[in-house]
DNA sequence: ATGGCTGTTATAAACAGA
């Protein structure tokens, strides 16, 4: 099973691309950030043809995510993360598909720092963070997939020297984005490719794809009966390299099967089968 | 340090993105 995360920066705009990326690389789940557009302007229909039946939280100008799947219509658990009626961005989408609880996340950018927009990044991470908990310790299979706008480490960004005092990659929000995987999370990428330069997003100025000036901003984490079934993990560079495309590209991860019994019935299972042999 | 580019729309002497 491919699960992917894709930021299109306008989901109509992006079209085009966005078709011919699915039918090229056949995803079973996809979450989309940056719709940029309102809820009655999502393109359903032309998703549907594409074979994916979708959920979304639109936006006019801004914000927006959406879940896609090409097994059944995503059920919906929750829009918006608790803990702050005051919000109003469309940034976060969760729901169940088969066995598997989707989160699809739009993190705040958070420039520039110093000022209210680095605030909010910061309490939007720490209702994020809050709410990673209750998922992580209800025991499901969760993958929170999305644009978290932090390059982890120095090893996310093409030149990190640059990049200190940008909201981005400051020292809190990295800071965030540690606590949030200490709670148990496994970054899909990374675990995959430990020490390997991959990045996520290439600014469309000074020709930033062509010199792989990149920061690494998609991220799929995974609970951690998931990441044991993490086969492998990437990111569709080409894609950023299209005609018309998006500034970042398309990121996934191949899960294995789920395991056929739990390992306590499997134990039960094996002791009773000792038992037989005994007698 | 600045500005480079792109999508959206209040079509700009606009904003936000990253």
């Amino acid at each position: 099973m491919r699960i992917a995360t894709y930021n299109v920066n306008g989901v109509n705009g992006r079209l085009q691309v966005l078709l011919r990326w699915l039918a090229l690389t056949e995803p079973d789940i996809v979450c989309l950030q940056e719709l940029k557009a309102p809820d009655d302007r999502f393109p359903e229909a032309a998703i549907n043809a594409a074979g994916y039946q979708a959920i979304w939280h639109g936006q006019k100008s801004w914000n927006g995510v959406a879940i896609l799947a090409r097994c059944g219509k995503p059920i919906e658990r929750r829009r918006g993360l608790p803990g702050d009626p005051e919000d109003v961005h469309s940034r976060y989408l969760e729901a169940e598909i088969g066995e598997l609880i989707v989160g699809c996340l739009y993190l705040p950018n958070g420039n520039p720092w110093p000022g209210p927009k680095f605030e909010y990044k910061l309490r939007w991470f720490e209702r994020l963070t809050a709410h990673a908990k209750t998922l992580i310790g209800s025991g499901s299979p969760v993958v929170l997939a999305g644009d978290y706008n932090v390059m982890p480490t120095e090893l996310d960004v093409y030149k990190p020297e640059r990049w200190v005092d940008d909201a981005l990659f400051r020292i809190e929000a990295r800071e965030a984005y540690a606590r949030l995987l200490k709670q148990g999370w496994t970054d899909a990428i990374r675990a995959r490719h430990p020490g390997a330069r991959i990045y996520t997003f290439w600014d469309y100025f000074r020709n930033a794809y062509a010199r792989n000036a990149g920061l690494r901003i998609d991220h799929l984490l995974l609970s951690p009966d998931l990441a044991k079934r993490l086969k492998a993990a990437g990111v569709d560079g080409d894609v950023r390299g299209w005609e018309k495309t998006s500034d970042h590209a398309p990121t996934w991860i191949e899960l294995g099967p789920a395991p056929k019994r739990s390992p306590r019935k499997t134990a039960v299972k094996k002791a009773r089968k000792k038992t037989a042999a005994k007698r």
